[in-house]
DNA sequence: CGAGTTACGCTACGGCTCGTAGCGTAAGAG
DNA sequence: CTCTTACGCTACGAGCCGTAGCGTAACTCG
C-alpha cells in the first residue's frame, strides 16, 4: 500500500528487465471497460488483470490499489480536452462544455470520476494524484480561453494581477462543478438549449465583474 | 436486493411487531459515525450493526445494501440548510454558500456523498432516492431565495412562465456544483473571500440574463 | 386473554475479493 | 555471461457479503 511506483516508465537508466509499456496500456484499456461493464463497486483487481491478460501480481506491482489505478485510467480520457479558437469568447466555453459533458456522458468517466474523488477525501495522496493527473491539467483550458478573451477585448485584464489564479480558479469551478452537478446529480441531458442558458449566465457574470 | 421498506415508519394500519424506531436512529446515527471513522469503502454494515447495537440482519431487513443505507442516513444532514430572509439577494447566497460549505466540511458528508452518486450512475433506483431523498428537497432553497428577490425587485419575473423550472435548476446546479467542486474536487476552502468573488459573479450572470 | 403476525437477535454458512509470499522464468544492461 | 529487475503462476489467511434457520419479543385483533 505504498511502494509502487505510478507510471509504465521505470526511470531511464534503470539496470535490469524494464517493464512493459504494452501491458500498462493493456492494463488502463481493461480498466476503462471493467468500469463500463461493471462499474466501480464491482470491479476488482482480480478481474482487471484477467481481461489485460496479465497477472494479478504485476497490478499490485505498478498501483496501489483501485484508486490509483482507475486515476490514470481516467486520466487519459481527459487529455482529449481540446480548446479550438471558435472566434468568441461565448463560442468557446459552448465548445468545451459540451466537449466536457460528452466525457460525462461516458459511462467509465461518470463513475470513476465521482468514486476517486469520494476516496480521495480520505486519502490525500490520492488527493494529490487527481490534482496532478487530471484538476490542474485541464486548467489550462481556462488559462487559454480567458487569454484569448482578453486579446480579443471581450475581458478586462486583471487589476491586481496576484488575483488571476484566483479568478482562475473560480472560472474552472463553476464550468466543471456546474456541468458536473447537471450531468450526474440532477440527471439531465446537457444539450445546446441548455448550455446556451449557462454560457449566457457565465458571460454576463464573467464581463460584469472584472477583478474579483 | 429487492424487498425492504426504506424508512423506519411501517405502514401504521400493520398487525404485528413494529419496527422499532430508535432502532432506526441509532442505525442511521452508527453509519454517519463510522462514515467519519473510516469513509465510504471501508464501512462494512456488520461494523455498523455492530454500533448501532443491533444485529446485522436488521439492517438487511430495512435497507438493501449500504448504498441506500448511507443515503437516508446524509439525507437528514442536508434538511438541516435553511434560508433566513437576510435583506437582499446577495446576502441570502453568501448566506446559504457558507451554509452549504459548512456542511460539505464534515467529514461523513464529503465523503457519502460524492459516492453515493457515484454508485447512482449505475443504479437507477439508487438515482431516484438520491432525487427524493437530497436533490429536489434542497431545491426548495433556490426556490424560495428566487421568489424573495423578486418580491423584492432585485430578480425580474420569468416572461416565459414555462421556463421557470429550468432556470431554478440552472441556478441550482451553478451553485450547488461550483461549491462542492471547489470543496471537494479543487479542495480549496470556501471562505468569505471566495464566497464574495463567487456571488458577485452569479450577481451579474443572474441580473443580466432575465429569461433564458 | 389467546391466536396470529411481524420484528428482532443470534449463529452459521458458502462464496468472493483482498493483498502478499514464494518460486521459477523472461528480458534487458553491463 | 552475469547481474538485476519484471513477469506469470500458485497458494494462502483474512475479511466481508448476503442469506437461511431458529427461537424469542412485541403488538393487533377477536
Amino acid at each position: 500500500m505504498r511502494n509502487p511506483s505510478p507510471g509504465p516508465s521505470s526511470p531511464p537508466g534503470r539496470t535490469g528487465r524494464p517493464r512493459s509499456a504494452a501491458a500498462d496500456a493493456a492494463i488502463l484499456a481493461a480498466t476503462r471497460e471493467a468500469l463500463v461493464e461493471l462499474g466501480w463497486s464491482k470491479l476488482t483487481m482480480g478481474d482487471v488483470s484477467a481481461r489485460a491478460g496479465v497477472a494479478k501480481t504485476t497490478l499490485y506491482r505498478r498501483w496501489a490499489g483501485k484508486n490509483e489505478l482507475v486515476v490514470d485510467a481516467v486520466a487519459e480520457l481527459f487529455d482529449a480536452l481540446e480548446l479550438p479558437d471558435r472566434g468568441s469568447l461565448e463560442a468557446d466555453i459552448e465548445h468545451v462544455v459540451l466537449q466536457f459533458a460528452q466525457l460525462l456522458g461516458r459511462p467509465e468517466a461518470r463513475t470513476a470520476l465521482m468514486a476517486v474523488v469520494a476516496e480521495s477525501t480520505r486519502d490525500p495522496a490520492l488527493r494529490d494524484r487527481i490534482r496532478s493527473a487530471i484538476v490542474d491539467r485541464q486548467k489550462r483550458l481556462v488559462v487559454l480561453g480567458r487569454e484569448r478573451a482578453q486579446a480579443r477585448g471581450e475581458l478586462p485584464y486583471e487589476e491586481d494581477e496576484s488575483l488571476t489564479g484566483h479568478t482562475t480558479d473560480l472560472i474552472f469551478d463553476v464550468i466543471a462543478g456546474t456541468v458536473v452537478h447537471r450531468a450526474l446529480v440532477s440527471c439531465e441531458p446537457v444539450d445546446e438549449l441548455w448550455v446556451a442558458a449557462f454560457t449566457t449566465l457565465l458571460m454576463h457574470g464573467l464581463r460584469g465583474a472584472p477583478g474579483a
